[in-house]
RNA sequence: GCGCUCGUAGCUCAGUUGGAUAGAGCACCAGGCUUCGAACCUGGGGGUCGCACGUUCGAGUCGUGCCGGGCGCGCCA
């Protein structure tokens, strides 16, 4: 409908610009097509006209009434166009479009929304990627619903996903969590035994050891630290893919940090940097040339002690990423990493690759409240809320809309005083009732014994009060909210769409005196129940792709 | 000290990438269930868009400088 619009509206731009200007404003100003906040600007407004002026010479008001005049709409498209203010134009649609649009979604009903935008584009999502050392924390939370998210809205817009995690059970972290680990054992024999300087001291831990003391009893005393590290991990694994489950997120593939070094990658990376000379030692540690792209400074990627920093395997791993396939790579990163992914990026690049094709996703971090107390987070001391904590006393739905009620870069308060109320007011009820109300309707109008023609047939023309029109406009707007969440890697918008049309459903149908669904007049009724339905169809759709249930009774 | 990020109603946040009269939820006040679901709806009060310059037909949105919060950084994973 929009690109059908633009077309008219091009047209008849090149042609005021030929008839002024004899053709010498080859660059035309990208025209845009607006959508009005208020109804008497229309459907679609256009301020081409205070563009023009400046390099026609024309008073915008004068170029708006030659673009009017130049406008050809044999398919009678539009009802009429306005000039208005400074000069828009606005364009107002033939109600009878907006009555195709229904038809169309009742026809596409589940795949209304979906396109082939992404070209089937293979695109790996990267994300979660929490090191094994302990339960995930409310920060992972938010970081897997994004994810998630973001896989689902570019598969509905046709790119091909894969979800990767990926981890480190290496170094001295899981060191420090195998000591930790022994500790506990020791002591729930009875013995004593002191956790390690810096060791975790999260409750998880305990329980772990009381697992391994009724597996294997006192057998252990005396093993190696490597055994509890591998019994940390997997109980900790075990642990995050339960709550990944709760969650309702699957992955593709789990990629081990390690077999970068297994398979030599990180040592062909620094190679292969070396050879491209974007790396120098000094002071016996070898540097990233980083000033020369741009960058503040050089950083570190082997430390004068032979070890690799974090930033090198990172290079390795994305490069990885790359030649496996990957058109893209989107990778889901908290607030700290703000910093180093932007050298990531560019040393990935230095080795031959297209560093538009990686892109990050940034969110900021979740401020934990209780009531007015703010919890402060930390997996080493302990102190720090799981997924799973949540999840015992909210619904996973909550949990998930929660998490994308907000831009993931700003701040999101998480107050647990009102998770754990039963949060009535979570605009989630809202949505879901809607779609509850709507499931409700039709099943009364089946009940009387209505019947649904086929989307072609319905009397959609009878549809014509203001705030029905509006109804279908919004539900028209679907698509193209779901393309630029997709693009934006914004679920966000989805959200706020879907809460927007929700109560605008409930406006609607609070009046019902005005908008009886269930009516005398059968071909009303049939329009009304065709409206009901299209509605209905996009608020599910638009859950589906938020992962949360649209439930048909609450 | 440097970088990134945010600052909009009492609180939590939107604001369609520079458009027309800045919006919603919560909270507060006043209303609405004999008819398709009141987990909803209607109305009301509440604003120096952090501050100051600048860019232009037009700025909450872009630029610069301050002020304030958050995150990160000076071979630590």
């Amino acid at each position: 409908m929009r690109e059908e619009v633009q077309g008219i509206l091009l047209r008849a731009v090149e042609r005021v610009v030929r008839e002024v200007d004899a053709g010498q404003l080859d660059q035309l100003p990208t025209l845009q097509l607006g959508s009005p906040k208020l109804p008497e600007h229309g459907d679609f407004a256009s301020n081409a006209a205070l563009g023009l002026a400046g390099p026609l010479r024309i008073p915008p008001r004068e170029v708006a009434e030659r673009i009017v005049r130049a406008i050809e709409d044999p398919e009678g498209l539009l009802d009429r166009v306005e000039i208005a203010g400074p000069g828009f134009v606005n364009f107002f649609l033939a109600q009878t479009r907006w009555h195709e649009v229904l038809t169309r979604v009742l026809r596409d009903a589940e795949q209304y929304g979906r396109s082939n935008a992404g070209g089937g584009e293979p695109t790996l999502v990267e994300f979660v990627s929490a090191n094994p050392t302990g339960p995930l924390t409310i920060g992972h939370g938010r970081n897997a619903i994004l994810g998630d998210c973001i896989a689902r809205l570019l598969e509905a817009t046709g790119s091909k996903v894969t979800r990767e995690y990926y981890f480190n059970n290496a170094g001295r972290q899981m060191r420090i969590l195998a000591e930790s680990l022994r500790a506990r054992y020791l002591q729930t024999l009875g013995e004593s035994a002191d956790l390690p300087e810096e060791g975790y001291q999260g409750s998880y831990l305990v329980e772990t050891a009381r697992d391994l003391v009724g597996e294997q009893s006192d057998s252990l005393r005396d093993a190696e630290w490597p055994v509890f590290q591998q019994a940390a991990e997997k109980a900790i694994f075990a642990n995050i893919r339960s709550t990944l489950d709760r969650l309702g997120i699957r992955f593709d593939v789990f990629f081990n940090e390690n077999s970068l070094y297994e398979g030599g990658l990180v040592e062909q990376a620094l190679e292969d940097l070396r050879s491209a000379e974007r790396v120098y030692e000094q002071d016996g540690a070898v540097w990233l040339r980083s000033t020369d792209a741009g960058f503040e400074r050089d950083r570190v990627l082997v430390k004068s002690s032979g070890e690799p920093t974090y930033l090198l395997p990172d290079i390795a791993y994305h490069r990885e990423k790359l030649r496996r396939g990957f058109q893209r790579l989107v990778d889901v990163l908290g607030a700290d990493h703000l910093e180093q992914f932007p050298y990531v990026r560019a040393a990935t690049a230095h080795l031959g690759f297209d560093a538009d094709r990686i892109e990050a996703v940034y969110y900021q971090w979740v401020n934990l409240r209780r009531g007015s107390e703010v919890v402060k987070m930390s997996t080493r001391s302990g102190s720090f809320v799981t997924v799973d904590e949540v999840l015992d006393e909210v619904d996973v739905d909550v949990f998930r809309y929660f998490m994308v009620d907000r831009r993931a870069d700003t701040h999101l308060d998480f107050d647990l005083a009102l998770a754990h109320e039963r949060s009535e007011r979570n605009p989630v009820y809202k949505i879901q009732y809607a779609h509850a109300r709507l499931c409700s309707i039709e099943r009364l109008a089946t009940e009387r014994g209505a019947t649904f023609p086929p989307p072609e047939e319905v009397p959609a023309q009878r549809l014509s009060l203001p705030e029905e029109i509006e109804l279908i406009k919004s539900v028209g707007r679907f698509p193209e909210v779901v393309l630029r969440a997709a693009r934006t890697r914004e679920p966000y918008d989805v959200a706020r769409y879907l809460l927007d049309l929700a109560t605008e459903f409930h406006t609607y149908i609070s009046d019902g005196r005005r908008h009886r669904v269930l009516a005398d007049d059968p071909e009303l009724q049939a329009a009304r129940l065709a409206l009901v339905r299209g509605i209905r169809i996009v608020l599910a759709n638009g859950l589906g792709l938020l992962r949360i249930q649209a439930p048909e009774r609450m």
